[in-house]
DNA sequence: CTAGTTGCAAAGAGTTTGCATGGCG
DNA sequence: CGCCATGCAAACTCTTTGCAACTAG
C-alpha cells in the first residue's frame, strides 16, 4: 500500500490534471507525454491509471466496446461526481449533464428499486441536437 | 442487400428467440448451438448478429470493456424498447426497469437538454440490493 | 537495502477480416 | 451458375502480465 512517487506517476498525474475538463484515453496520455519527450510505457500508464482509480483520484468511462476507456481526474470537490454523461452515438460527443432531475432519478431508483446507481460509470446514449438536426 | 436463408442464420435466430427474455453473448450462442450438435463458427455468429442488428431485429448491450457484448431479440411489439436496464457491477445481474420516472427523464432531457436518449443502448450501472447487502 | 516500479515483449479477451470453399436461389 | 455465406485461421485493438532491471525511501 506504500506507493512511491516516481517521475512517471507525476507525469501521468500532471497530464490528467491539465485535462481535467476532458476525458482522455491511455493512448492520449501516451501521445501527450511522448510529445513532451517523456517516454512512458503504455503498461506503466495503465498500471498507474489503475492505481489512481483505486485511490479514487480518477473516474473511468467505459464507452463502446472496442474503444479505449476514457479517464478523468477528479477534482477535490467532486466536480463530476454527481453528474451523468450523455454520449452521442453519431458524432461521439460527450456531454456532461448536471441536472437535478438526474439526482432525483438516482434517489428514486435507490428508494423504489433498491439499486444504487453509479453515476460515474453510467453513460446515457443517444443523439445530440446537432446530429438530430442534420439527420432530418 | 439480398440475404440468404441459411441453416446457420436460422439456428442463431432461433437461439435468440428462445432467449428473448435474457441477454446473451455471442459465446452463449456458440455454446448453445454446440451443445445441440450444431457447429456454427464464431465468425458466422458475429456476422449474423451484425446483420440482424442492422435489420433492427436485435438490441446490443455493450457492458464493461473486456466483457462480451450482450444481444437480445426484439419482439415485434418492442417489449424492451421503452425501458432501461440496470446492471450490477458486482454480480453482473441485469435488471429490466420499467418505470415511468425513466420515461419522464427521457422527455426532460429531450426537451431541456436537446438530447434524444436511446433507451435501448443505455445501461445504468451500479449495485443491486443483494450485493449492497453483502457488502455491508 | 528492499519493496514498489518500470519497460519490454508476450499473452489475453473479444471481435473482425481475408480467402478459399460451399450452398441458396 | 453467380453471389452471398461459412469456416478457419490470422489479424486487430485495447489491456494485462511476467520478468529482469531499476529506483525511491
Amino acid at each position: 500500500m506504500a506507493g512511491y512517487n516516481t517521475k512517471q506517476r507525476s507525469l501521468i498525474l500532471e497530464c490528467l490534471k491539465e485535462n481535467k475538463d476532458r476525458h482522455i484515453t491511455a493512448e492520449d496520455i501516451y501521445s501527450f507525454l511522448s510529445a513532451k519527450g517523456e517516454g512512458v510505457g503504455m503498461a506503466t500508464i495503465y498500471r498507474n491509471l489503475d492505481k489512481l482509480l483505486k485511490e479514487g483520484c480518477l473516474r473511468r468511462y467505459e464507452l463502446s466496446q472496442g474503444q479505449s476507456a476514457c479517464y478523468q481526474y477528479i477534482d477535490g470537490e467532486g466536480d463530476c461526481r454527481e453528474h451523468f454523461h450523455l454520449k452521442c452515438e453519431n458524432c461521439g460527443k460527450l456531454i456532461h449533464l448536471d441536472c437535478e432531475s438526474l439526482t432525483k432519478l438516482s434517489r428514486h431508483i435507490e428508494q423504489e428499486h433498491s439499486f444504487i446507481v453509479n453515476s460515474s460509470k453510467t453513460v446515457l446514449y443517444g443523439l445530440c441536437s446537432d446530429c438530430a438536426d442534420k439527420d432530418k
